[in-house]
DNA sequence: CCAGACGTTGTT
DNA sequence: GTCTGG
DNA sequence: CCAGACGTTGTT
DNA sequence: GTCTGG
């Protein structure tokens, strides 16, 4: 499944990621709803790339609310955002509400990660899905619109859904459909309204995909912010209770497993879009690679050896290159939960220790 | 013919 | 809009 | 997806 | 438990 999501992502960025041909510059529509955000979720607005017009090929990026409510609904009928905020890629051409869509009305939609919850029992744990050279997923999703009694028109979408890869089968058994390449981008969204859409509907299984988990808070719609992706240290889960008072959860806390793989990809900036008014140009030219705290520097090494099963057992699959830069999150952003936070975390936490498992209780 | 549904997820 | 059910 | 509410009456 | 809201 795919129920929220990080986008922070700029309008230039989401153009680049789905292949728009002047990413500088894009067309862009209803952007004033853009909110970019840590912590997305169904009824939140996103950018979309939709095809521009009937027979033109140009795209556009169209702001629209997730959630799907498709054109048929009733005029007066309430809306519920939440109800189809997915479809299942398997049964998408058959689906009353769906199959219309998928001739004429597929987009992209552009993330830099999203969440899955992990259900252990009574507790859930939320891990953060990115790419590990941090380049946009580019998540393939249909587009409706709706008008009400009012004449106002509503542009919403929902994402594909599909079975998990078996690299995240132990997390979830769905997880969105990422179009792993140009021509998957290309084929669903310019392709032929007649295009046989279950070539690019597949589960991606590429190992670049990588996970850590992130703090429980983050659950709250309204905890936003780069805390939200933030690599937390999991507790050990203890079969015995007594045995937790005789090690140092430092000594044996999950490490990390180096990714061996080099990739060619553009690495993607994580600046914010929060404004396009107060600062339309401040990022334009960097193209430093940046990351949002959270890997704390005893991360970064002492890992190549560690054996890759191990890691995931752990919840963590990652790459090195995310650990090439430490950087702060701008502080011209306006990141309500973060300004709450007085105190950033201290080493201590970052490092856990018998006490501070204890304090933390 | 008209009326009514049209969905996913996870959990039981 | 389009299909299913009565 | 998760979090949070889950109610009425009358008055401002 | 179930619905609504974000």
């Amino acid at each position: 499944m795919c129920g929220r999501a990080r986008c922070t992502l700029r309008p230039e960025q989401v153009a680049r990621a789905c292949g728009i041909d002047d990413a500088s510059s894009p067309p862009t529509l209803q952007m004033d709803r853009y909110h970019p955000s840590f912590n997305v979720s169904p009824g939140s607005y996103l950018p979309v790339v939709r095809k521009e017009g009937n027979a033109g090929k140009g795209a556009v990026i169209h702001c629209m609310k997730w959630g799907l409510i498709p054109s048929f609904t009733k005029k007066n009928e309430k809306l519920d955002h939440f109800r189809m905020f997915n479809a299942r890629s398997e049964s998408v051409s058959e689906k009353a509400s769906f199959r219309r869509l998928v001739p004429n009305n597929r987009c992209l939609v552009a993330v830099e990660g999203f969440y899955e919850w992990k259900k252990d029992g009574t507790k859930k744990q939320p891990y953060y899905v990115h790419f590990n050279d941090r380049r946009p997923l580019v998540l393939a999703a249909l587009y409706d619109y709706w008008e009400n009694s009012e004449g106002e028109i509503f542009c919403t979408f929902t994402i594909l859904t599909t079975c998990c890869s078996s690299a995240l089968q132990w997390l979830h058994d769905r997880m969105p459909v990422i179009l792993g390449n140009k021509s998957a981008m290309d084929a669903w969204l310019n392709g032929c309204p007649s295009f046989e859409v279950e070539s690019v509907l597949k589960s991606y299984e590429d190992p670049d995909l990588v996970w850590y988990p992130v703090t429980p808070e983050m659950g709250k719609p309204s905890f936003n912010g780069p805390e939200c992706i933030k690599e937390i240290q999991l507790k050990p889960v203890e079969k015995n209770p007594i045995s937790k008072f005789f090690f140092k959860t430092s000594e044996i806390k999950c490490e990390s497993f180096p990714e061996v793989k080099s990739s060619s990809e553009e690495a993607t900036q994580t600046n914010q879009f929060e404004d396009v008014k107060e600062e339309p140009t401040t990022h334009e030219t960097k193209e430093e690679v940046l990351d949002f705290g959270g890997h704390g520097t005893d991360n970064k090494l002492e890992v190549q050896s560690l054996l890759k099963e191990g890691a995931e057992k752990c919840g963590t699959k990652r790459n090195y290159k995310q650990f090439a830069v430490d950087s702060e999150f701008p502080d011209t952003i306006k990141m309500p939960s973060l300004e709450k936070k007085e105190n950033p975390k201290s080493k201590e936490e970052r490092q856990q220790t018998l006490l501070s498992y204890f304090q933390r209780r």
